[in-house]
RNA sequence: UCCGCGAUAGCUCAAUGGUAGAGCAUUCGGCUGUUAACCGAAGGGUUGUAGGUUCGAGUCCUACUCGCGGAGCCA
């Protein structure tokens, strides 16, 4: 047996080939099925004058999606999908399949996301899917291949890490409630201090009432972590990073890209330097473009969209007033109203794929942040022992894969960047 | 939570307040090179739910349910 894939080292063989019914056309004595195996799609005949009249019965009832196996001889075929196609000789049902519920016709979102367990067979989401892995092995890669190693955080926590977003809540036997994991930061800051560089990358959860095209109540993050890095290194590795990334993508997933219909040229544009502005440079971009905006406020996603769009890549802003940002960002020793944070937003109105900082390193100062902000210093004791114990300065920052698996794709909503996507009012399939 | 939009055949949609329709899908028939094939025929409906106005409601009114998009929050 052989893969759809590898048809063309097989011109003039007699192959067999299992899959599913992809599609279907007669015409008369004649039909064209159309086989897909999961790494492409193919053009089979059946003449009838080439088989038996079983096989031409059979190949005549195949519903879509039946699963079934053929032999037959591969030749070149201009006309063909792929470019080649299998006369076939034999032809066995594997098990059937009528009424299959997509049809190649439009569906609406609501439908298909109901069948996202029969969508994901589909040529679109088969994309995105192999575009997503190669983004993983993209981030992977990067990583291992610069000394960090993978960190694992835990996904049960006591605490809320920000303490600003909405966590899901369990119980937890005698301990009371805990918390389904909203950043695995805080512990890749102790992995920092243990092993020099580190990474995380896992599933991150938030009970957030988001409604948008850009949130999912499940995603995945990958969270670099440096010691003694500062803000400066911080965002020459996130711009390293992102460059690899897309790079790696456009080399290895071409052919996925088209099917998406992406503009690559856009894609080609993103390699270093990228622009690094600071909040304050960002605030004049949109004072400039007529926006009523005050500063010390947060920027809205309209706001990210007019900033980006003065670039043509990803855009470094840095130095946010430190009220709009985390408690554990380092502050600016020039100004102490900023924090030491950067937000890598990508260019077409994509919006925010990195939030990063430098973190506070002093034991006096966070103590101080945790204070203010209210939060139980009880659950913080670990944390604020990697202050008492050779602290040093050190930078990390979180991206989110499926907004970066959207941007690269060029799609214009992130659920179908995860095979199942969890949503404020959806959990199924 | 707020603002806006929507719900009619399996799917995508149409239907001045006056007999609920089309394309696709399905079933049957035709075609030896089709590219979301094409041609002919057939079956398929409690118009989201409950109430109201009217001689008459898919259409107008009220409430509810569900969904979609955006805002806020964030990756």
């Amino acid at each position: 047996m052989i893969l759809i894939k590898d048809l063309k080292h097989h011109e003039g063989e007699s192959v067999t080939l299992k899959g599913w019914l992809y599609n279907k056309r007669s015409s008369g004595k004649v039909k064209f099925l159309i086989m897909r195996d999961g790494t492409g799609l193919v053009q089979l005949i059946v003449f009838k004058g080439n088989v038996t009249p079983e096989v031409f019965e059979t190949a005549d009832s195949l519903g879509r999606e039946t699963s079934f196996e053929i032999t037959g001889n591969v030749k070149k075929e201009e006309r063909a999908i792929g470019g080649y196609e299998v006369d076939v000789a034999d032809l066995k049902v594997i098990s059937e399949s009528h009424d299959y519920p997509i049809t190649p016709k439009e569906h609406g979102t609501e439908f298909l996301m109901d069948h996202r367990h029969l969508w994901l067979r589909s040529k679109r989401q088969w994309a995105i899917m192999r575009i997503r892995h190669r983004i993983v092995k993209a981030i992977r890669d990067f990583f291992d291949e610069r000394d960090f190693t993978l960190f694992d955080p835990p996904i049960i926590t006591p605490n809320a890490v920000e303490g600003t977003s909405t966590l899901f809540e369990t119980e937890y036997f005698d301990l009371g409630s805990a918390y389904l994991t909203q950043s695995g930061q805080l512990y890749a800051e102790a992995g920092a201090m243990a092993l020099n560089k580190v990474y995380t990358f896992g599933p991150t959860f938030r009970a957030e009432k988001s409604k948008t095209r850009r949130h999912l109540t499940e995603f995945w993050m990958v969270e670099p972590e440096v010691a003694f890095y500062d803000l400066n290194d911080d965002m020459d590795l996130a711009e390293e990073f992102l460059e690899y990334i897309v790079q790696s993508v456009l080399k290895d997933r071409a052919e996925e890209l088209k099917i998406l219909e992406r503009d690559t040229s856009k894609l080609e544009l993103v390699k270093r330097p990228f622009p690094r502005i600071s909040y304050t440079e960002a605030v004049e971009i949109l004072h400039k473009n007529g926006v009523d905006f005050e500063w010390g406020e947060d920027f809205g996603a309209p706001d990210e969209t007019i900033i980006s769009n003065q670039f043509d890549r990803p855009v470094m802003v840095h130095r946010y007033p430190a009220a709009v940002k985390a408690f554990y960002m380092k502050r600016d020793p020039e100004n102490e109203k900023l924090a030491l944070a950067v937000d890598v937003l990508a260019p077409e109105g994509y919006g925010e794929i990195i939030g990063g900082s430098q973190r506070e390193d002093e034991l006096d100062k966070l103590l101080e942040r945790i204070k203010e902000h209210n939060l139980p210093k009880q659950y913080f004791e670990w944390y604020l022992d990697l202050r008492r114990y050779g602290s040093v300065p050190h930078a990390g920052f979180g991206l989110g894969l499926e907004r970066t698996v959207t941007w690269i794709c060029g799609i214009d909503h992130l659920r179908e960047t995860i095979p199942f996507p969890r949503m404020i009012y959806r959990n199924t399939p």
